[in-house]
Formats: structure tokens, C-alpha cells, sequence
RNA sequence: GCUCAUAUAGCUCAGUAGGUAGAGCACUUCCUUGGUAAGGAAGAGGUCACCGGUUCAAAUCCGGUUAUGAGCUCCA
């Protein structure tokens, strides 16, 4: 006679065993009907789970995240089981579940097309309209082995060999169907309403790149077509922000086939990346950064001794002359500590920061290359600090106000902090790296921010900081880091003569606000999709002349705002002017003048912001208080 | 690097039984001098990514190379 307890703190009673499937239609026809599953004593359960004792117990439905997750899951199965009706000699292999949706690896002679995903879906919404019943079978290991082996199903029976001694192994069967599981499930195919396959992708087995390629169908499963419509929107949105479809829009950059992962920037471009440069320029300087500039091409035998050849010979870039060998730099960091060892260091040097707009080539992989976000060739912002042990903390939190700023002025507000710790693999000793990681978590504690620990996923070298945040669409970029590094001073011979005389190694902090130039241009371009604020827009101004009997007034007007440091350009084309408006419109301009007779006679501009916002017929000297305002305030009113 | 896909005019794309290429926009010239998101006409522009093969004939079929895209792996 169990008692099940509610959420609610409610209580029934029951004569007999109940399904979890009963207790939701005793408390109601629309909660059975809704029921996925249910929470038994903290456990996940399927509906037709079986309660003997009493019990907690709370139904999930697709209101809650878990029901989502689960109709996710179980929409994997469907597709496997579609899958493997149309492609007969398919074998499956796991098909989680994954932010927005699922998608299931599959072992298969035939290569999918996105033709054949419509076919497949096709078959998924016919299975899910026959509303066919999911059962759960546990069943022995051995019987389990010997059903798949049968099946021809040999990567189920690998996962199955590789289960831990005791674990439960439960089947789940939809009409002719079965896969290895351990659920819970929906309770039948008819809750699979809001789904749709997305692309089809190779993926390794077990995810390592020494095992077969095999085929990944994604997905999007949803609670509902309305949620399904919703996400569907968001992706479309993401691709009109992509920063390369941007870019060739607005004549940003460009890349070809000569320079694989390598950037040409174009004037517009240009504009951008300088104007963020000579902010960061200033920025280090407030903050006691010293500006250096490091060789491009250093000979090879300072990779050895730094240890980079050794790790990432693959990923250098080197070439042979006058019989030595050389390499292109692929960081600055063993550059920064020569310049650090030019002459004997005090502890009263200490900390000495060493910041370089600092060009790397790497030569990644050729499939990672993405755009200006993933490329061979990049500049960071990069910088070193030499300290000491006890200056760590404060370093850091020097260096996280110097971020927040930057962020702030970039306009992005919510920022996100991890902290990594000690790998199994490291250098130093515990108490240094118990030192570090605590100067770390004291500076996080201190400003009384929100981390979270990534245990283990420290540098061999130190452990770091990484700051994320998110875009205006919610994405989440990693981009600045401060790491501890104990190593690389000692191996380049970095000393400084302490207080009592002796000689010591420096502490070395890597850091980087923005990463690479390139890759955070190409998050500001699909963060703003194009539409700068005016302190880096390309261009700020463009004046746009009624006719030509206007062109010398305009030139006049647009030299006057050059002179007072603005970016403006004149547009003398004979074009009407609501063409040029569309164009500049487009084309994202901050500011359109019209001038026409009136504006000429007066000495004045009519004032067009983007969005046809209009400002009025301002005088020059007005507007250009207006234009300076909104670059100092840096696009924040 | 791996799997799959793609590569045609400056851009976006057609080219569906293999018979040496088209549209819109952009560009050039001319007409038009027009007040807040596209005025009109004419013209020019392509060794169909590259190399090889099959064929009387290849943008089209086959192989290779390069680049790009999606994902996997990697990311000092």
C-alpha cells in the first residue's frame, strides 16, 4: 500500500503498486496526458515505472527542462529507428542529447544527403503519428551481448562489454525496434511533435580522431511547434549576423586562396582594427603596460629552448636561410622574456608589464579555419607581467578592472568567469600552484564575482582565468585570460636580484583582454551585425549634396569635420538623393547630411541618423557637438 | 588533419538528358539636377577554381589538387 508524496507536499495513497503513469491520471486526465516521466526518490523515471513502497515522486512534463531533454533523447531514437528502416545494414552507435536538440552517430555504407534527411524526417513524423508504445526490457549482460551481436550491432556491443560490473542494462523497444538505453523515455512516439533534422557531419567514434569517421545526424526537438518555430528563428538570425556575409557587405576584408586563414583588410576594415588598437593603447597605458615590439622571424633554437617546438612543431611555420633554421612566431611570450632579460632586473622593476600588439602565425588545421575567428594569421593583444609571488593577486585584480572597462566600452555588460586548476600533468611545486590558484580566487573574491572552477583544466604551466560574455543574441565568446605561468621564466633564464640580494625567478602572467584582434572584430561584427557605434565605424559621416550645385559646399562641410578629427566623406555622385540615402543606409553609416539650397544659404546640415532618425537642420558647429558626444560616450547615451 | 558538401561575371545566383554561358544588382557612358530607402537608356564584363582523363564534343561525366562551408579532432 504505497504513499506517494507530491512536490507539492501533498500525499496519496494507493491500494497496490502503482505506474507513475496511475498517480498522474489519479491526479488528473491532463497531467496523464502530458506525463514524459517522473522523479522517483531524486531518479528519472519512465511513466510505466512501478512504485511498491512509498515514495517521493513528481511528474515531469514537457513544462519542465527535463521533459524537454527527454523528448530530445527519445527523438534520437526516432531518428535511429528511421534511420535504420530506410538504410537497412545501418548500425548505431549513441545519440545524446545536446543544447537545442540530439543528434545520433551511425555506422553506415551510404552517405547521407541532405535529400535523404527529408526522407528521413519523413519517416520520423509517420512513426510518431502511429503514437507507437516505448517499453522498457532490462535485461542480463550477457543476453544483451549476445542480442546485438545478433543484430549486427557491434558498437552496442562494445558499449555494453565497456559497462561497469552491476550497472542495469535496460532496452528500450518502439514497435520492431530497440536500442540500448538507459532512459527514461517518453511513453510513446505520439510526444514526438515538434522536430526537425538539421545537417548531417562526420564525427569519430568516441570522439578521437585515431577511430572510424562516422556519420552525425543533428537535430532540433522541441515541446512544441511554436518553440520549434522559435528556435528555428534564432538560427536565422545568428546566420544574418555571420561576420563574413557582413564583412563582404560592408568591403571589410577579404581572404583568398594565396593565404589560407590569413586576412586582407581593406580601408573599412583597417578603420576598425585601428581605432580598437589605439584604444587599447591608451587603455595599457593607464593601467602601467610598456609597449615593446618582438621580431617576427626568430631563430628556431629559442622554440626549442622555450619548449614550443617540441609541443607544437606542427603548428609553426618555419623556414630555412643562410643554413639556420627559423620560425615565424607563433606567441610572444619567449620575445617578451628576452626583452626582460636585457639587462639585471631589481625586485624594485617588479612588476614590470610588457604589452604587444603582437602578430603570430600558427599553421591550424586546415578544417578549423572559420572566417577572421579562427585563422593562421592573428595579433593579440598580448602582455606579460613579471612579479613576484606575492604580487599576484593584485595583478590580477588590476588586470580585471582594466577588463571590465574594456568590455564595458565594447558594450558588453554580462561577463563570465572560470577559473582552471592544477592538471595531472604540471610543473611547479603544490605549494606554488596552491599559492596561484588561491591569489586567483582571492582577486575573483574580493570584486565579489561569480566563478566557477574548471578542475584539472589548467596550462601545465599555471593555472588561469577566462573570461567569457555574451553576445546581444546570447552567445558566449571566450576571449580574455590571465594565466600563472611557472615555468617559462626558469627555462629562459629570467632573474631578478631580490631584497637580500639573492637571485630569484620571476612569477610570469600571460594575459589578453581581447585575444586577437581578428577574431574579436569578428564578434563585434556579428554582435552589432554591421551596425558599429559610431566611435569605430568606418566611416562617420557621409555629406550628401542635393545636386551638383551643392558639391563645393559639401566638400566644404565634409573637410570642416575631417579637420575637427571626425571620419566623414562626401558623396558627389549624380544620384538622387534618396538613392544615396538608401545606399549609406545600408551601408550603415552613422550620419547622413543632406545639404541642399536651403542648408547652403543658411551655413547648416540636416542631420539624418541611422533608422531615418532625424536630428533636424543643425549648424555645423552643433552637429559636431552632437557627433563628438556620441563617440565619447562611445554609442551609450 | 578526418568525413561530407560546394567552387559559374565585382556580388547574389540560374544553367534538369555533354553541343564552347545567362539574370538581377554593381560597373562604364549618355540623358536626367532630382529634398530623406532604388529616375531612364545604352554598353562593357566570364579559359565556368586549377591540373589531368573519358568523348567527335566537357561548366556539365571521372580522378587529383587548392580553397571555402558544416561538423569532428585540435587550439601554446
Amino acid at each position: 500500500m504505497p504513499t506517494v508524496t507530491l512536490p507539492d507536499g501533498s500525499q496519496r495513497s494507493f491500494e497496490q503498486a502503482v505506474s507513475v503513469f496511475d498517480v498522474a491520471a489519479d491526479i488528473g486526465p491532463g497531467l496523464a496526458k502530458a506525463a514524459l516521466a517522473g522523479v522517483v526518490d531524486g531518479r528519472e523515471v519512465d511513466t510505466s515505472f512501478v512504485i511498491e513502497s512509498d515514495t517521493a515522486l513528481s511528474i515531469i512534463t514537457d513544462r519542465d527542462d527535463a521533459g524537454v531533454e527527454i523528448i530530445r533523447h527519445s527523438t534520437a531514437h526516432l531518428l535511429a529507428q528511421a534511420v535504420q528502416q530506410l538504410f537497412p545494414g545501418t548500425q548505431v552507435t549513441i545519440g545524446p542529447t545536446v543544447e537545442d536538440g540530439f543528434y545520433y552517430d551511425f555506422a553506415s555504407g551510404h552517405n547521407f544527403t541532405p535529400e535523404d534527411l527529408e526522407r528521413i524526417e519523413k519517416r520520423m513524423a509517420e512513426i510518431a503519428e502511429r503514437d507507437v508504445t516505448v517499453e522498457r526490457v532490462v535485461c542480463s549482460r550477457e543476453k544483451a551481448i549476445e542480442l546485438f551481436r545478433n543484430m549486427g550491432e557491434h558498437f552496442k556491443v562494445q558499449i555494453i562489454e565497456e559497462l561497469p560490473e552491476g550497472e542495469e542494462i535496460s532496452i528500450y523497444q518502439q514497435g520492431e525496434w530497440m536500442d540500448l538505453c538507459r532512459g527514461p523515455h517518453v511513453p510513446s512516439t505520439g510526444k514526438l511533435q515538434a522536430f526537425k533534422l538539421t545537417k548531417v557531419a562526420g564525427a569519430y567514434w568516441r570522439g578521437d580522431a585515431k577511430n572510424q569517421m562516422l556519420q552525425r545526424i543533428y537535430g532540433t526537438a522541441w515541446a512544441n511547434k511554436k518553440q520549434l518555430k522559435a528556435y528555428l528563428n534564432r538560427i536565422a538570425e545568428a546566420e544574418k549576423r555571420d561576420h563574413r556575409k557582413i564583412a563582404k557587405k560592408l568591403n571589410l576584408f577579404h581572404t583568398q586562396e594565396e593565404a589560407p586563414g590569413m586576412v586582407f583588410w581593406h580601408p573599412a576594415g583597417w578603420t576598425i582594427y585601428q581605432t580598437i588598437e589605439r584604444y587599447m593603447r591608451e587603455k595599457q597605458q593607464k593601467f602601467g603596460y610598456q609597449e615593446i615590439k618582438t621580431p617576427q622571424v626568430v631563430d628556431l633554437s629559442l622554440w626549442q629552448r622555450s619548449g614550443h617546438a617540441d609541443k607544437f612543431a606542427d603548428g609553426m611555420f618555419t623556414l630555412d636561410a643562410d643554413e639556420r633554421q627559423f620560425a615565424v612566431k607563433p606567441m610572444n611570450c619567449p620575445c617578451h622574456v628576452q626583452v626582460f632579460n636585457q639587462g639585471l632586473k631589481s625586485y624594485r622593476d617588479l612588476p614590470l608589464r610588457l604589452a604587444e600588439f603582437g602578430s603570430c602565425h600558427r599553421n591550424e588545421p586546415s578544417g578549423s579555419l572559420h572566417g577572421i575567428m579562427r585563422v593562421r594569421g592573428f595579433t593579440q593583444d598580448d602582455a606579460h607581467i613579471f612579479c613576484t609571488d606575492e604580487q599576484i593577486q593584485s595583478e590580477v585584480s588590476d588586470f580585471i578592472d582594466m577588463l571590465h572597462e574594456v568590455y564595458k566600452d565594447f558594450g558588453f555588460d554580462e561577463v563570465i568567469y572560470r577559473l582552471s586548476t592544477r592538471p595531472e600533468q604540471r610543473v611547479g611545486s603544490d605549494s606554488d600552484w596552491d599559492r596561484a590558484e588561491l591569489a586567483l580566487a582571492e582577486a575573483l573574491n574580493t570584486k565579489g564575482l561569480p566563478w566557477e572552477e574548471l578542475p584539472g583544466e589548467g596550462a601545465f604551466y599555471g593555472p588561469k582565468i577566462e573570461f567569457s560574455l555574451k553576445d546581444c543574441i546570447g552567445r558566449v565568446w571566450q576571449l580574455g585570460t590571465i594565466q600563472v605561468d611557472f615555468s617559462m621564466p626558469g627555462r629562459l633564464d629570467a632573474q631578478y636580484v631580490a631584497e637580500d640580494g639573492s637571485r630569484q625567478i620571476p612569477v610570469m602572467l600571460h594575459r589578453a583582454v581581447l585575444g586577437s584582434f581578428e577574431r574579436f572584430i569578428g564578434i563585434l561584427i556579428e554582435h552589432f551585425e554591421g551596425e558599429f557605434p559610431t566611435w569605430l565605424a568606418p566611416q562617420q559621416v557621409v555629406v550628401a549634396p542635393i545636386t551638383d550645385k551643392q558639391a563645393d559646399y559639401a566638400r566644404e562641410v565634409t573637410q570642416a569635420l575631417v579637420d575637427r578629427g571626425f571620419r566623414a566623406i562626401s558623396d558627389l555622385r549624380n544620384e538622387k538623393i534618396g538613392f544615396k540615402i538608401r545606399e549609406h543606409e545600408m551601408g550603415k553609416m552613422p550620419y547622413i547630411l543632406v545639404v541642399g539650397d536651403k542648408e547652403m544659404e543658411s551655413g547648416q546640415v540636416s542631420v539624418r541618423a541611422r533608422h531615418g532618425q532625424d536630428h533636424g537642420v543643425l549648424a555645423l558647429d552643433d552637429f559636431a557637438a552632437t557627433l563628438h558626444r556620441d563617440v565619447a560616450n562611445r554609442g551609450r547615451s
